[in-house]
DNA sequence: TACTTCACTGCAAACCTTTGCAGGATCACC
DNA sequence: GGTGATCCTGCAAAGGTTTGCAGTGAAGTA
């Protein structure tokens, strides 16, 4: 029932080598059968089928998409992106949820190898051996992690976490806590040993407590530990646990942020919609996602196009396009930060309870541009 | 580069044959074979290449799921449903976002005939016509619109937009505002038709104010309009909608719910999070997901496996299963539904700013479990 | 012993498309 | 008219897997 190239090649009277360069090299065949082979295929139907034409040229023109919680509000912008991005270039994106399980994320990848050209691995939960180890299977490009000899998109929740330490610090918070995400997350490591620097620089105490489900849940759970702690001021390792933190703060009756101080990290939309509003790092997704499509493709592109079959290119010390990039972050201040117990009532600090300033942080606070990339 | 089947063949000295049905069918090759053939894959690193496999077998196991916005929190719930669901059942799921746009739904269903099984399309903007002509081409399920002669999964917000409304009316509401959403909306029309009912059985006037964008942005921006328009009570097409109109109202410095109450749908997981915490309509989007998948992977199995190639089974007039699944809706009462002007003070109403009641609608507004499947 | 049954394995076609190669026709030019 | 170039088209192999059919050998039965 499916009509295939063969329908269409008996229809219009040429042989199918005819009908298959009127779809895939338009130029080599005569203008009229042209048009005929065309017109005969639209009566029919005819779609080519990409399976087939997978199986020979070994580009599928797919490319997969591996997500640690598409419940995440962090990821949708960096999917959409990322889909118009390769939308651009005549890809189609499959995306696929791991629910947070490293297992799960492998047997993607492998589900996905012969079907995809390459695959996107975003906030992988996986060990980076076995990372490189997949990453023969198929190219790969990975994002918040990074994973030597491989394509990396990161984002700077180093200088993001810096930063938020030293605004907090700047308000008059002495005794912070860092509430850590998952075990395996590398944005994770990178925020406890650069708000670790930042707080000694700054004379302050870091507490760490986690880790922590990166979930409002996770974030609500933790809130009587956090009261105990008697800290003034958190750092949540992203917006969903920093809005579950406070949810649970004020289940307690602690207020935000007149008793405790609360910064998340991502800048989901959803941050601006709580009350108080989320000061957070915004991390730039959109540009990640266009970023690692980019490189995904790039890469795909220098592989050598001459050789036939499913996988090609994929051979190892073909493909050594091994960029790492790192996209900057950014402090947004809003309403969920005050000032703390040694805050200077000399110098007048932002009001707690004003309108939104949406300002980036002062002049002694290095913040960048979202979205610049900075290759290294 | 990429091992297959031949080298485990040549690797364990068997004919290819062999090799496939060690995979495909074990119980047809000696047991010691079996474990010989096993052992070689396993140390050539070898994968089924499932596209060449479905080339001949007709079945990818993939299933495409195609939503209109990935951003939308209403759909992640639902796609991790359907992603569970049909692992149990040993197969993928591809999620591809469309962007609200009816020409990427219908490129994408295209793009996704050959390399799926079947295709879930959520929330579709495109026309009934394309569809029906669509499902010759894939086996599709459709869910929140009905479509005469296609397997469908619908949630009965028809249902939960009267119980809104009597909701809203029970609390001495008689001027009404409905958001509409888009326009192509099966779920918009289905709202408008009952809520209209309801409004007029209990003595109300409805006004309509639409169509909007089904974003907080498209609430946020209708703000001035409600206000203008007088009414005290508002249903919002959707959770986030109903959230923005808060924040919108709010920035006009209309108070709700004690100024105008709002009602929203889908009961995502944010309406719990803002405040006033959110009343809205729940939709019970895991129990679509499962069903959509169970209806599909059924109607799959029931196309004729002896076919050979790919579409097998979608010839027309094969396929006949379609039955249409209505799930039922529950009305949640939380902080921004209160007294209207028409309140009568001697009955006490629900407190305005109390704890969070989280308790169904009173005996007099019908409501049921959510979830529950109801055959059509 | 002869015949049947059974379990297992090999053979080869098929799925749909792409593509290197070669053949045929047309044309220009000497 | 011969030569070469150009343009278009057909041929056939290839890609990795599944599967109906046939063949082999061994075991079971009469």
């Amino acid at each position: 029932m499916p009509v295939t190239i063969r329908d269409v090649a008996r229809a219009s009277g040429v042989h199918i080598s005819t009908v298959s360069r009127t779809f895939s090299a338009p130029h080599l065949v005569n203008p009229e059968t042209r048009v005929r082979v065309l017109a005969c295929a639209e009566d029919l139907g005819y779609r080519p089928n990409r399976a087939a034409r997978a199986l020979i040229t070994g580009r599928t023109h797919n490319i997969g998409l591996i997500i640690a919680d598409i419940a995440n509000p962090f990821f949708p912008p960096l999917i959409k992106a990322a889909e118009s991005q390769a939308r651009h270039r005549d890809y189609h994106v499959f995306v696929a949820d791991t629910n947070e399980d490293p297992t799960a994320e492998e047997e993607l990848v492998h589900a996905l190898a012969k079907q995809v050209d390459g695959v996107l691995l975003c906030s992988p939960r996986m060990s980076n051996s076995l990372i490189e180890q997949l990453s023969r299977e198929v190219p790969l490009v990975v994002v918040n992690r990074q994973v030597t000899g491989l394509p990396c998109v990161l984002m700077d929740v180093g200088q993001g976490a810096r930063a938020a330490i030293e605004h907090l610090i700047g308000l008059g918070h002495r005794s912070i806590a860092l509430l850590g995400g998952p075990r395996s997350s590398w944005t994770n490591r990178e925020m406890r040993r650069a708000a670790g620097t930042a707080a000694r620089a700054g004379g302050a105490e870091l507490t760490l407590l986690g880790p922590n489900a990166p979930t409002e849940t996770g974030g609500s759970a933790i809130a009587e530990q956090v009261r105990r702690s008697g800290v003034s001021a958190v750092l949540a390792y992203n917006d969903l646990m920093a809005i579950g933190l406070i949810e649970g703060l004020d289940a307690l009756g602690v207020r935000v942020p007149q008793e405790v101080s609360v910064v998340g990290v991502d800048d989901i939309t959803l941050s601006r919609l709580t009350r108080p509003k989320l000061t957070t790092v915004a991390t730039p997704t959109g540009a990640a996602g266009r970023t690692a499509v980019d490189m995904l493709l790039q890469q795909d592109s220098e592989s050598p196009r001459g050789a036939r079959g499913l996988g090609a290119g994929t051979a190892l010390g073909v493909r050594r396009t091994t960029a790492q990039v790192m996209l900057q972050t950014d402090l947004v201040i809003r309403d969920s930060t005050g000032p703390g117990p040694y805050a200077r009532p000399a110098r007048p600090l932002a009001a707690p309870r004003g309108p939104d300033p949406h300002c980036p942080a002062g002049p002694g606070i290095p913040t960048a541009a979202t979205g610049d990339a900075v290759a290294s």
